[in-house]
DNA sequence: CGGCGAATAT
DNA sequence: AATATTCGCC
């Protein structure tokens, strides 16, 4: 399952929530994008964790409404010692909550129930933070539930896929504080490759959007995305078309000047 | 309705 | 310039 390239693939994420349904279906998401999912189901259980376990994790995802500690509370300790991002989340979408969730250093508010758009992005919190985030670690994702037993390791098979170490901090990455861009497609040389495959593959005519994003199978690649590609390589493509034909036509001209069998032409 | 291609926006 | 979004049309 790949995200598009240059997909921060493992980042490490603690998700708190005392809802355990919630806390799984997070799970499954947060995996589906790639990252290291932590859950915890008490929020005094994770900041103990989260401290025990300094630079394990690069997120928080914490629910507002928790039995044993408020997740303000949560916020507002890990504000204090610990330098992460955190994102709150909560079914309540009330502006005074989600004031008091920004207030108070949250990075992030995600109302419930939460899409999983909404999270492919969020990594660049961490960017942001940090500066920059080091994916590379390692290829692995090991989850843990909230009692520290390992539920499920999963490895990823990349191939010859090779990466750049750091993903680079660009401008418009750093600006707008607040709300997250949605990252674009970048069209890499590999993920190009990919799409003229599925193209040729399907023969010209038969080369539509939805089929071309069908043969690719890149996670998070849309029809819309491969569209817009396809609108200006495809123009691209006729152009090539036309000078190869205007090359042809010219050498034959040419060619028939040669002969002296052409049409009269001007020589100057 | 969904999907396509063209036009338009960012 | 590259990619996303919108729009009108099958």
């Amino acid at each position: 399952m790949a995200v598009s390239e240059d997909f921060p693939v493992g980042l490490r994420v603690m998700v708190v929530d005392d809802d355990p349904v919630c806390l799984l279906i997070l799970q499954r998401m947060l995996h589906q994008c790639r990252y290291r999912v932590t859950t915890c189901s008490c929020a005094t259980q994770a900041y103990t964790m989260l401290r025990e376990r300094q630079d394990t994790f690069d997120l928080v995802i914490s629910d507002v409404y928790m039995p044993d500690m408020d997740g303000f509370r949560l916020l507002e300790l890990i504000g204090l010692e610990l330098d992460l991002p955190v994102i709150m989340m909560s079914a309540n979408g009330e502006t005074s909550l989600v004031m008091k969730g920004i207030t108070h250093g949250a990075c992030d508010y995600l109302l419930k129930p939460v899409r999983i758009e909404e999270l492919r992005n969020i990594w660049q919190h961490v960017v942001r933070k940090k500066g920059t985030f080091d994916f590379n670690r390692d290829n692995c994702s090991i989850d843990w539930d909230s009692n520290k037993t390992l539920v499920e390791v999963q490895s990823e098979d990349h191939g010859s896929r090779k990466r750049k170490g750091n993903i680079e901090l660009s401008d418009a990455m750093i600006e707008d504080a607040n709300s997250l861009k949605k990252a674009r497609v970048v069209w890499s040389s590999e993920l190009h490759k990919k799409f003229v495959n599925a193209v040729n593959q399907l023969g010209i005519d038969k080369a539509v959007p939805k089929s071309i994003m069908e043969i690719m199978r890149i996670q998070g690649l849309t029809r819309e995305n491969v569209a817009s590609h396809l609108q200006v390589v495809d123009g691209s493509w006729k152009c090539e078309d036309k000078r190869r034909i205007r090359d042809e036509q010219m050498h034959l001209i040419m060619q028939r000047e040669h002969e002296g069998i052409g049409f009269p032409t001007t020589h100057c």
